[in-house]
DNA sequence: CCGCTAGGTTTTAAGTTGCAACTAAAAACT
DNA sequence: AGTTTTTAGTTGCAACTTAAAACCTAGCGG
């Protein structure tokens, strides 16, 4: 088996930290409406039909970890707008993922709004878990080492493009 | 802003239905355990510390949902052995987008063990959402089409990591 | 100053979690 | 064969979380 982390230390990964901002019922769903440009209470109240105390509660919570920032307009101070922070819009890869995860297994009709680049209208790639020169990698291509044994490379590969 | 996805039927997008698999308290945890080659009842419960009933319920929902695959060895028959099956093995790429995001903006350490690639010892990529050619795309550069309206590629790109 | 709207809070019921103690079946010891 | 131990659970109950509905309050618009 590829990957052993040493897990028993709840320090040694971020992930239940990441969970603690976002793991609780409704977040993700939140998140996502939040992705797709809602910003105000009513709007996400009727769009995702959560009661009006939990996600009082949840909007609170993401405003408090970074992920939403929340603005009073100064032209109504009644409305608030929830926003995402850049710490928030950098969940979006983790948000497509899971979506894409949910479409390939999930017992749905393939989703007819489908996710493209603005610029030629084609479909994103499946997300995917990438060498530092972009090949896809799977559970049994990694494993940890310990961040000082990292041997820097010596060509810098370009960043943005898969071979 | 770039995307808006017609998000008010619950149908439209499998997030809800992944998240009614994986999206409880432990569930994350649990698999993140998975997939560091955990695999029998005490080793997750000393591990993470959950409670055993909890522990016993995420459990066999993970394997309703074919997540996990549950088999009793053959040896030793009071022996369970808990597998990531192909479908939980493909939520990689969400567990480690959500760990990188909290280790770029947690409080924390940058977390010593790093996952590398077994070949070469060099650190994967962030996950990212990318466009069919590679291109990192963000939240503006992109937006919903209907999958009917998509045009296909003069020159088909290796249709392995398509969307 | 009246009513409406947006964004909450309160109250109460229902459901979930967590802990500790218990059980059940298979293996190991004596 | 009988006792003990190990593995994987279940049960009972208290504490906490969620849900639904009613209520509140500041700010606007007439």
């Amino acid at each position: 088996m590829g990957l052993t982390e040493p897990l028993n230390d709840a320090d040694c990964c971020a992930l239940p930290n990441a969970l603690e901002a976002i793991g609780e019922r409704w977040s993700f769903l939140i998140l996502r409406a939040a992705f797709n440009g809602l910003r105000h209470f009513e709007e996400f109240q009727s769009t995702l039909g959560i009661a009006r105390n939990i996600l009082a509660n949840r909007l609170g919570r993401l405003v408090e970890h970074g992920i939403l920032a929340r603005t009073p307009l100064p032209d109504d101070r009644r409305k608030i707008e929830y926003r995402l922070t850049e710490k928030g819009a950098e969940l979006l890869p983790t948000i497509v993922a899971l979506r894409q995860w949910g479409e390939r297994w999930g017992s749905r009709i393939p989703s007819t709004p489908v996710l493209v680049d603005k610029g030629d209208h084609q479909p994103i790639r499946r997300v995917a878990i990438q060498a530092h020169d972009g090949r896809v990698l799977s559970l049994s291509d990694m494993c940890w080492i310990h961040a000082e044994e990292v041997q820097p490379l010596e060509s810098p590969v370009r960043p943005a493009i898969a071979a």
